[in-house]
Order: structure tokens, then C-alpha cells, then sequence
DNA sequence: TCAGCTCTATAACAGTGTTATGGATGTGTT
DNA sequence: AACACATCCATAACACTGTTATAGAGCTGA
């Protein structure tokens, strides 16, 4: 027996409808963006009616805080993935580039997720222009950003980086970066693989030596070197 | 006599209340995201009918088109408003400025525009999973990225900055740095004005140092020097 | 077993974008 | 100037959307 809470079957159906609605929103995500979900069409993909989705997350808005909640997990996973590097400036760019495996691997779920980033839904949709609270739904600040958050301070600690501007700082400006880039990417804007790459490895190369102090340049492009 | 085309006084009308839709369409576009256009009050705004709507501009999405050809003309007028400084490498550092300058300013036109960078409404909303074609909804590769573009080619020819990558990958870089930090503050990820600034100023920087060549990194440290 | 409560199915409400159908308006020709 | 033609717009309807009231089923606990 585990230290889970005794279910009764009639709650454990429950939570197995309201798993099931969560992955076929998701699916429905996956090929049709938020707008491609409709509470009908969802309920009757699961065979019950509409009433349980509200039951189940209170609303629409409930059940894409879900679908959030969701991709956010799935981000944290796909970073604390990464192994530590002894080497954080190594640790660093590992953790980019599982961003951006993350992001080309689950793009609707990506999509979602910077949604939360763009100013449309989180200060314009309600009509209060200066609400300005991202409530849970942002990757900044997120556990997912965590592993971000570490490196970088790593990459302080042992010098590689300055300490005057703050590790936040310099880590946004990384994850800016990073983000920027898979939005290039996710929209198609790449002729060919081979160059996406390419553009990736130049900016996050560039972004990265940038953020560098001399001794840090000293090592990474030694790094560079034996590779 | 100027080489406009004669106008007959019903076109004129027509011109006019055309304009007034797509006014009217962008400050409800202002306070609301796209998603608080309507059709029927966009039209009962200006006291028009819904059909009118449809003969102008054949749906909501020829509406939303249109305010997306307003929202590039007024970011490329901003970006041409940047004067060509003799130094490539400061002109690129106030084009970048510039492009965020716009973004505060014109959050929810900056949020349209790069709502069709983003996968969801670009590669996912219509079921075709494979269309990937901007139309003519994207800031790269459009008029008001040319500037940017030559930019960083005058960069590149006076040896500031590496050729053998291509000045396009080089402008991404940028571009996509300044964006995601767009991005980052439009979302309401600053603490404090001044935060936001430092931020910007460090990620820019970073990323402008980090793609300088040796040469033109010693011309831009003399910039910051004498600042 | 039975009271009480939660959950759900049905239907309705207020919206949305879009589209047929007449009638009014302006246009070009005779 | 007057007629035929095309265009455009207002009305109303259709097919959807999210949400909610209402009443009935199902499970829970005593």
C-alpha cells in the first residue's frame, strides 16, 4: 500500500474521465491550436456531455490552465533531463539546446506556453490594462527555469560570467535569446534543417560568448577547440 | 493635379468608411487582442452594417490582414525614422533600440505581428499541417526587416563582424534576441523600468559583442568607453 | 434503506463568424 | 435623359461558440 489517498471507484472514474478529457484537449491542441478546442466537441470525443468539462475544470479557462500546467511539467522534465555538467558553461548550453528540443518536439504545447509570454492574453484580454499578473501561466520565474536560473549562478560563482548585473539578468538575456530563436524556427523560417541549425549554434554561440567574462572565453573557446 | 487616381465621390465614401473600420478595428484591437474584434460591433461602431465588413475587406481574416499590412508600415516607418549612422555597428545597436521602442509603445500591434511568428495561427490553425507559408505575415524577411538587414551587411563589409556565416543568420541572431526580450517585458517581466532597461541593455550587448569579430569589438568597446 | 449531496444530461441563452436574399444605390451605355 | 446593369448594403437566418439554469440520475454516508 502507498502513501497515495484511498479512492473510492466512483472518484477514480472520475479522475480517469478528467485524465482523459485532459489528453483529448491536448491532442486537439496538438493539430488545431487553443482555438481548435471546442467544450462540445471535446466532451463528445470522450462520450459524456459538455457539463463534465465544466465540472471537471470549472471552464474553458480551467482546462487550459490544465493544458499549461501540463507543458510546464513537461518543459521542467525535458530540462532537469540535462545532466549537470561539471562544466556549467557546458551545463548552459546543453540546457539551450534541450529548450530547443523541447520546443520543435511539442510546438503546440510550446505555443501555449509562450502564449502566456505575449502581452495579448496576460495584459489585453480582460479589460483591466494594468493587471499585468502572470499569474502561474509564464515560463520566467517557473521551476522550469530553474535549472536556467542554477547554471547561470554556477557560471558566476566560478567567474565565467559577471556578478555585477545578477544572475536573473544574465539568464534572461539567454533564455530571450534561446526563446527568440525557436519562434524563428517554429514559424517556418528556415529553408533548410542544416541552416536552422547553423542559426541556432551562431546565436546562442554569440549570446553565450557575449555573457562571458575573459576568463570565462578563455575556457569556453577551449571547449570549442577540442571539439 | 497630383497622380492619384480620380476618385468618384461614392468611392471616395467608400475609401472613407473603409478607413473607419480599420480605425475603429485597431482600437478595438488596442484594448482587447483580436480576439475582442467583432464584426457586428466593429460595424455597429461606425454605424454601418455587418455586410459592410465582408465588401471591404471579405472577412475577419481580410480585416485582421489588413491591420497586419498597418502594423508592419508603422514598424518600418519606425525603423526607416532610425538615421543611418556611419557606424554600421551603432546604427544596428539604434535599429535595435528602435524595434523595442516600437514594441512598448504599440504592444498590441507588436503582439499581432508576431502572433503569426508563432506556430499557432502560421502552421497549426488550419489543418493543413504542412502549409508553412507566411503569406505576407512575418517580420523577417519583410520591408521592415531590410534595415536591420543592411545593417548588419555593413557590418559584415567593413569587417566588424564574421562573413562566412551570411548576413541573414547574423540579423536572426539579433533579431530574435531583441524579440524574445520584447517578449519578456510586453509579458510584465520587469520589476522596474529601470530593470527592464539594464536587462535589454545587457542582452543586446551581449549578443552585439558576441557576434563582433576582434576587430570590430575593439571599434565597439571605444564606442562604450567614450559614452 | 433512505436522506442528502454531487455530478451530469438536456435545453436554453447570449454571443460569434458567415452567408443567402431582396432592395437601394450608383454606373455606363444608348 | 432614361434605361439596363452591376455593385453594395441592410435584414434575417444558419451553424457554430462558451456558458448556465433546471431537473433528474448516481453515489455517499448514516
Amino acid at each position: 500500500m502507498s502513501t497515495e489517498e484511498k479512492t473510492s471507484p466512483a472518484e477514480e472514474r472520475r479522475n480517469a474521465q478528467r485524465e482523459a478529457l485532459l489528453d483529448a484537449a491536448s491532442e486537439m491542441l496538438m493539430h488545431g491550436g487553443p482555438d481548435a478546442i471546442s467544450m462540445r466537441k471535446l466532451a463528445a470525443r470522450v462520450g459524456a456531455s459538455t457539463m463534465a468539462v465544466y465540472t471537471a475544470f470549472g471552464g474553458k479557462e480551467g482546462l487550459i490552465t490544465a493544458l499549461f500546467e501540463e507543458a510546464f511539467d513537461r518543459l521542467a522534465a525535458a530540462q532537469n533531463a540535462v545532466p549537470r555538467h561539471p562544466e556549467p558553461i557546458l551545463w548552459l548550453a546543453n540546457l539551450s539546446r534541450a529548450y530547443r528540443d523541447f520546443a520543435l518536439k511539442n510546438p503546440s504545447y510550446y505555443a501555449l506556453m509562450i502564449s502566456a509570454t505575449l502581452p495579448l492574453p496576460a495584459a489585453l484580454r480582460h479589460d483591466e490594462p494594468a493587471s499585468c499578473e502572470p499569474t502561474a501561466r509564464s515560463i520566467a520565474r517557473h521551476p522550469s527555469y530553474q535549472n536556467l536560473l542554477d547554471a547561470t549562478e554556477a557560471c558566476i560563482a566560478e567567474g565565467s560570467m559577471p556578478a555585477d548585473a545578477g544572475p536573473a539578468i544574465v539568464a534572461d538575456a539567454l533564455w530571450a535569446t534561446v526563446h527568440g530563436l525557436c519562434s524563428l524556427e517554429l514559424a517556418g523560417f528556415h529553408l533548410s534543417a542544416e541552416d536552422a541549425e547553423k542559426r541556432f549554434a551562431v546565436a546562442a554561440g554569440a549570446v553565450m560568448r557575449g555573457l562571458l567574462t575573459p576568463k570565462g572565453l578563455k575556457k569556453y573557446e577551449s571547449f570549442s577547440r577540442s571539439r
